[in-house]
DNA sequence: CGTAGATTGATGCATGTGCATCTATATCTG
DNA sequence: CAGATATAGATGCACATGCATCAATCTACG
């Protein structure tokens, strides 16, 4: 019979990661939904499709950038076309696909929301923690895998 | 004008805790599913009210230990009454209120689920830090907040 | 080329969640 | 004590998510 592998200190650290990491994630969704704004997923989506630009990108690429389930994905490009921050276009080089971009609409959106976005990471989070402290908790959080 | 507030350093900080949290809660619940155990919020329910023992708990409590919103700890509940896993007593000092206690087969189920979330957990988290690594851990995701 | 299997993306259905609201009881104020 | 307000908990309805599966296309292999 092994030991029970985790140390209790071990087991500490991971509730706490749970258990903050959602405790302040819902005070940062929070304060975008009290301005008015949409989910951090919409966010995050924008985000990474103004990075590629007008070349657009895959359903699938940007489902396995940000760690969502296919359908989650492809209900979640629904909603943001049609809302108008996203277009859908058809895939030249795979007839199965599409490819999406990000609309006028959609960069605005991106650039309305960070203000609020920052202010609330700020304040839920980074104000917090001293510069030391939030590079070594980023660099043990980078520790825990290939996210 | 003041500066942007939140640093790179705490912005990529904010961003791996929940990239990182989110990911490897996944892995985990991923375990447990696969073994089919249901999800950890009725593990952390559980535990919880085992740990108060007979007396009960009032679902309140409940939800405020595990910052649950109101409805979502009502249907939870109401989950675990149908499961045979917790029963529900009216409170006999509110009568507003019930009083919730785990069963038999609650108790049961923790003790099945946990060498199952042990494992994931060691797995998916503790496996990849180091004890040292662990608590440091732990102390800044404390500093985080009340929670 | 032609078929088998893999991959992209969508969707019907059941279940879970958020929001608003409701009922019932408790507490506070005069 | 009466009435106003606050608190505990449940619930109808809309929306989001998980699961299974499907259609369409691509790729690999004979």
């Amino acid at each position: 019979m092994t030991e029970p592998l985790p140390s209790d200190v071990a087991i500490t650290a991971w509730a706490r990661l749970v258990r903050q990491g959602q405790r302040v994630l819902a005070l940062v969704e929070g304060d975008l939904k009290a301005a008015g704004f949409p989910p951090l997923a919409w966010y995050d989506a924008l985000l990474e499709l103004r990075r590629v630009g007008d070349k657009g990108l895959r359903p699938y690429r940007l489902q396995r950038e940000m760690l969502l389930a296919q359908y989650n994905m492809s209900r979640l490009l629904d909603r943001l076309v049609r809302a108008g921050h996203v277009e859908r276009l058809p895939s030249a080089e795979d007839g199965r696909g599409t490819l999406m971009r990000i609309s006028a609409s959609g960069r605005e959106l991106l650039d309305r929301m960070w203000p609020v976005y920052r202010a609330a990471i700020d304040r839920h989070f980074a104000s917090r923690l001293s510069e030391t402290e939030a590079a070594t908790l980023s660099r043990l959080l980078a520790r825990l895998g290939d996210g």
